[in-house]
RNA sequence: GGCGGCAUAGCCAAGUGGUAAGGCGACGGUCUGCAAAACCGUUAUACGUCGGUUCGAGUCCGACUGCCGCCUCCA
């Protein structure tokens, strides 16, 4: 498989470092307020990448932090008159739900840099020790001067940046670019003990800490979304390689969610929550938008392109529940030579080749898409087997481990509806077609879509 | 100002130098009591513009235009 990577700026054969095993570190969300599309966005993508790998063999170790600790939880906290805990616990239990409906795998760990500070402490000991850490009075900085390679993740130069970085009046940093460590204890702020005194850890520090907590001091990538290139994984690698660490060997970074073409942001105001588009849009739904572009390009969200997205994943599904039907068929099967399970391994083929390729999830999907219109053409003819059925199944069940958008099991309907069908269908045998439709349009209000068929009357719920 | 990305039909979108996948929508048709679903057909002489390389370019090179992102918290 080949990903690209954000560092060598190219894209690369993904080589383990351990044979079939894989450690994925993602940069969780903070956890101070809603989940809006563009986490969505970025938890799917990499979701599916870490699907995509088990799906060919690999052993994935799959780290996702929540940042709980920070500017923004603990000025909320402030605002709502509740401790910073008390808040971020909230918003982790909104988000795991939000997850959870987007059909996102929880991580095999989702570490909290609060759970973390000894060793968040002793990292920047360790920095101290190297030389690459400083102490000012209100609080701990790196000394970006004092690792040569800073910059070579998003193609910044010292010099440039010190040209771009707005210097504050009072700021006593060796370099512009310097970030915190460990900030110094303000009042009413929640603190944790340290050598330089009494604060809490900067942003960057926690994910060099977690990350090789739980993968080690060289593991095998690192994503996030690009906003997070400069300055936080910069941040990152100065932080870990200043200290020692190979740190991470890909670099995966995911495009913007936008909305009217800029990007989705709390900064401007113009973000979609994820519980709002759960009102309007099946969750599964918003998964499939999510992943039905090419995770680098940026995806702009609108009424339109998600309206798009629901209406493939439809066709899907039918197509799923006609298949099924043939699976459950008890009539004698077509015993007509079929070419399907060539046709089945063409496009499971493709899928391959297309997610291989840096998850080229629209060859993927197209692989899919010629499948189900060679299967409907079999089946219009009644000329699908249950063999072949079974077949076709058995693929759209794998590429769903993948994809994870699809709808297998079927929900009972009650018996009053059940009734009213066949009510329907006594009154079409005796041709009062105005009572018909009158009961199907009463069943559409209630979301029952009816759909007749040689064999009977099928339904959905939309 | 520095760094980076993107420009393919009404919309979303793939595309390894050899002559434009797939999906959504629309229109016409088959099927249906009517629908729905499915299928068939139509829907880009054309890939932002202008040059160049080549037998041949959406695909490589250059210039230009437009849009977006990062450089400050942000997935």
């Amino acid at each position: 498989m080949k990903i690209y990577d954000t560092l060598s700026k190219k894209k690369a054969e993904l080589i383990p470092a351990q044979d079939k095993k894989i450690g994925i570190y993602l940069c969780g969300p903070t956890v101070y307020d809603y989940g809006h599309l563009g986490h969505g966005r970025s938890a799917v993508v990499f979701d599916l990448l870490r699907r995509y790998l088990m799906f060919r063999g690999y052993k994935v170790t799959f780290v996702c932090n929540w940042t709980d600790i920070d500017d923004k939880t603990i000025d909320r906290a402030n605002k709502e008159g509740i401790p910073v805990d008390e808040l971020a616990t909230r918003f982790i239990n909104i988000y795991k739900d939000d997850f959870k409906k987007l059909g996102i795998l929880e991580p095999d760990f989702s570490p909290k840099p609060t759970e973390h500070m000894e060793e968040i402490v002793s990292f920047i000991q360790r920095l101290f020790d190297k030389e690459h850490a400083y102490t000012l009075d209100d609080g701990v900085y790196f000394d970006i001067a004092s690792f040569k390679d800073y910059g070579r993740l998003s193609g910044q130069r010292l010099d440039d940046l010190k040209k771009g970085v707005r210097v504050e009046v009072s700021d006593k940093k060796k370099n512009p670019g310097d970030f915190a460590l460990w900030k110094f204890e303000k009042p009413g702020e929640p603190s944790w003990p340290s050598p330089w005194g009494k604060g809490r850890p900067g942003w960057h520090i926690e994910c060099s800490v977690m990350s090789s907590h739980f993968l080690g001091e060289s593991f095998d990538i690192h994503c996030g979304g690009q906003d997070l290139i400069f300055p936080h994984h910069e941040d990152e690698i100065a932080q870990s390689q200043g200290a020692g660490y190979r740190f991470a060997r890909y670099w995966m970074h995911n495009g913007f969610l936008n909305i009217d073409n800029e990007k989705m942001s709390k900064s401007l105001g113009n973000f979609f929550t994820l519980r709002k588009a759960f009102e309007r849009f099946a969750p599964l739904a918003v998964r499939f938008f999510l992943l039905s572009a090419h995770y680098r390009a940026p995806l702009n969200f609108s009424a339109d392109t998600l309206h798009q997205a629901e209406a493939a994943l439809e066709r899907y599904n039918d197509f799923i529940q006609r298949v099924q039907e043939v699976i459950n068929s008890k009539k004698e099967t077509n015993k007509k030579i079929s070419t399907i399970k060539s046709r089945v391994e063409k496009a499971r083929q493709q899928f391959t080749e297309g997610l291989d390729d840096d998850l080229n999830i629209s060859r993927a999907l197209a692989a899919i898409s010629e499948l189900v219109k060679d299967s409907n053409i079999l089946l219009e003819k009644g000329e699908l087997s249950r063999e072949g059925a079974e077949e076709v199944m058995s693929f759209m069940q794998d590429v769903d481990t993948v994809l994870g958008v699809f709808t297998f099991e079927r929900e009972m309907l009650s018996e009053d509806i059940e009734r009213l069908i066949v009510e329907r269908n006594q009154a079409r045998a005796e041709r009062d077609f105005s009572k018909a439709d009158e009961i199907r349009d009463r069943l559409t209000n209630e979301g029952i879509i009816l759909e007749d068929t040689k064999d009977g009357t099928r339904w959905k719920r939309v």
